[in-house]
DNA sequence: CTGTTAGCGCCTTCAT
DNA sequence: ATGAAGGCGCTAACAG
C-alpha cells in the first residue's frame, strides 16, 4: 500500500488538493466544516505530509538551524534540551551544527545551513565575522542570537548580561574584603574575553588591578586544567588571596588542589565560578556561582522563531533579557 | 541572481542535466574528463544541491535520525560529538531526537523520523518495543543499535558489553577483599537494569548476594541523588564495605558524602564508578571507574551507515565491540 | 559511459 | 471561501 498523498486526501474529502493544503496550513482561513471534513480524511488515511515536497514547493523547510559552539560544554546541552522542548509538538525540527568555538567553522556551518532553506537560526554570541553576518541576511528567515545581550542584535537575541554577570560576582568578593582576585580562564571565546574585559574595568575601579592576576588559557575548559591554572596563579602572584574563574569546572577543579594543598576555602582563598553547573552545590565546601538560564535560553529561542514565522516582532519583543544570579556559597562567604 | 540549478551547470560544462547529477553522486560510473568539467562548472557557478529536490525525486533524504535518550546525561554528549564528526565533510546530516528514557517518546520519535525518510538511524540500546522495530522495519534503512552488544542486532550495532564491564568491576572490587557491595543506580533504564541483573549473577556467585544491598531509583542521575542513595545503602546495610555505582556522578556524590562523614576511601568504604566522565580522576581520593569508547561509538555509529549506503555489510561487519577499560584507582585499591 | 522522458508531492499565483 | 494550472529541482528507469 502506498503512503498517501494529499489527492488521496483530497478525494476522501470530496474537495480539491489545495483546500486539504490550505486547511492544513492556516486553518483559520477555511470553513468550520472544511476543517472537520478534511480531519476525517487525514485521519482516516493517516496521511502524513512529504516534508521534501513542501519545502521544493515553497522554497522554505521546516528546519530550525542551530549552532552551538560544543557538545562537551555542558551549558549547552542545556540549551539544547530547551530548544528541543521548545520545538516539540511543532511542524518544525531543529538541525545542530557544531561550530567547535570557531569563526571559520561558523562560516561553513552556516553556509551549509543555508542549502536547507531554513525556517530560523539559532547562534550563539554576539561575534560574527562579517561573512556570517550576509550569509545570516542571505538565510532571509529569523535569527536569535543567544547567550549574551546587546542592544543592537541582528535580529533578535535572548540571553542574559555577561558583563552584569562579572561585575556583580566581583562586587561581592570585593565587599567580603577580597583583594588579589585572580581571572582564571580557558577556551577564551569572544564571550570569555568580554568577561576579562570586564573583570579588567572592575579591579581597575577598585583600584586592585594587577595584569598578573589574570590567567588564561585557550584550551578547553575542565577540572584538570582549572588545577593546572590555578597552580600557575599562586605561581604568577602567591598573596592571592581569591579567584573568579569563568567556567564552573575550573572552578571546581581549584577547589579540588586547595584540599589538596591544605588551602583553606575561603580563609586562605575564596573561589566563584560561572554557569553553577551543579557540582559547585555538591562539594564541599560549596562553591559560590552564577547562575545563568541556559534551559529557558533555549526555549525562548525557538519559542521567538516559532513567534516571529506569522510576522516580524516588534523591537521590544526582539531583545529578552533572562537574567542571571549569583548563589552566594561558603566558598566565598567570610565571617567577620 | 537565482540560484543556479543543475541544469544551469548542465548548460556551463556543455552536458546533460543527468549527467551531472551523475557526477557529483557516483563519480566512479562516469569519465575523468568528465569529473573535471562539472568539477569546473560547479565550481564557477557556486553551485550547491537542492536536498529538498533530491529528497522529492529518490524517495530518500540525505538526513541521520539519531535517538538519544537525554542531553544531560554527557554521556550521549559524547556520542553525539562522535557522530558529528564522522557525519562532517559528507553530504549526511545528522537530525536528533531525545527519547527522554521512555519507550513511549522513542516510538513517537521513530515515527516523525520516518517522514523524513531517513538514510540511516541510530538508537540507543537493545530493548525496543515490538512496534518500535515496526517502524524500524518500514524506514528501509540501515539502523545501528549502539551503546550495548548484542549476537542478534536489529540491523547493526556497535557498542561495548555492559554485562562484561560491570562483572569485570565486581570481581575487581571481590579480588580485593570487598565483600558488602552495594549496588546503586539511578535512572533505572534498560541498560541500567542490565547492570543490575549481571550484579546478581556475580554476587550469587560468590554467595555475597543480599538483596538489601541494592539501592535503585527511577530519578535521573546526579551527584545529589548519589549522597542520598549511599546514605540510603548505609542504611539498610550498616556493615555495607564498598559501592558499585552505575554512573560517575553517583559515585563521585557517593565519595563527597564520606568525605562529610569521615568515611575514609578505600579503607572504609570502597568506591567504583561506570563511564569514566573525568571528574572521578580528578577528586581525592581518584575514583575507579568503567571507561566506555562513547565518542568513538557514535563515529563508528555513523561510518556504518555511511558504509551501508552502498551494499549490506556482511554479517561480521555488524556487529562492531569497541570494548571497555576498568581504570583501577585508588578507590578501590586496598594495600595488604 | 551518456542522454531522454517523465514524474516525485506540494505550493504559488491567479481566478472565481 | 474554494479551485485550476503550472512548476519547484532533481533523479529513476530505461535507451543508446
Amino acid at each position: 500500500m502506498k503512503k498517501p498523498t494529499l489527492i488521496d486526501v483530497a478525494q476522501e474529502a470530496g474537495v480539491s488538493p489545495i483546500t486539504v493544503s490550505r486547511t492544513l496550513r492556516q486553518p483559520d482561513l477555511v470553513s468550520e466544516a472544511m476543517r472537520l471534513k478534511v480531519a476525517a480524511a487525514v485521519k482516516k488515511l493517516n496521511y502524513v505530509p512529504d516534508s521534501a515536497a513542501a519545502t521544493l514547493a515553497s522554497n522554505r523547510s521546516n528546519i530550525i538551524g542551530m549552532l552551538i559552539p560544543s557538545f562537551s560544554n555542558s551549558v549547552f546541552a542545556d540549551v539544547l534540551a530547551g530548544a528541543y522542548e521548545a520545538a516539540k509538538d511543532t511542524r518544525f525540527n531543529i538541525q545542530i551544527g557544531n561550530m567547535q568555538y570557531n569563526q571559520q567553522m561558523e562560516e561553513a556551518q552556516l553556509a551549509s545551513f543555508l542549502s536547507v532553506k531554513p525556517a530560523g537560526l539559532i547562534i550563539s554570541g554576539i561575534d560574527q565575522t562579517p561573512y556570517s553576518k550576509a550569509l545570516l541576511t542571505q538565510a532571509q528567515c529569523p535569527v536569535v542570537q543567544v547567550m549574551d545581550l546587546s542592544d543592537q542584535p541582528f535580529d533578535m537575541i535572548v540571553g542574559f548580561s555577561n558583563a552584569d554577570a562579572t561585575t556583580q560576582a566581583l562586587e561581592h568578593m570585593i565587599g567580603q574584603g577580597f583583594k588579589k582576585i585572580g581571572f582564571v580562564a580557558a577556551r577564551m571565546d569572544l564571550r570569555t574575553q568580554r568577561r576579562m574585559m570586564t573583570y579588567r574595568e572592575v579591579m581597575q575601579s577598585h583600584g586592585l588591578l594587577d595584569e598578573r592576576l589574570i590567567v588564561t588559557t585557550p584550551e578547553p575548559s575542565s577540572a584538570e586544567l582549572g588545577r593546572k591554572l590555578f597552580n600557575q596563579l599562586l605561581n604568577n602572584v602567591p598573596e592571592c588571596d581569591a579567584g573568579f574563574f569563568s567556567n564552573d569546572d575550573l572552578a571546581v577543579g581549584a577547589s579540588f588542589e586547595c584540599q589538596r594543598k591544605g588551602i583553606r576555602i575561603p580563609q586562605d582563598f575564596g573561589i566563584c565560578g560561572f554557569n553553577d553547573l551543579g557540582t559547585t552545590s555538591q562539594i564541599y565546601p560549596e562553591i559560590t556561582s552564577v547562575h545563568t538560564p541556559r534551559f529557558e535560553v533555549g526555549k525562548t529561542a525557538v519559542e521567538m522563531i516559532l513567534a516571529a514565522q506569522k510576522e516580524p516582532l516588534s523591537n521590544e519583543a526582539r531583545i529578552v533579557d533572562l537574567g542571571f544570579e549569583l548563589k552566594v556559597r561558603a566558598s566565598t562567604l567570610i565571617t567577620h
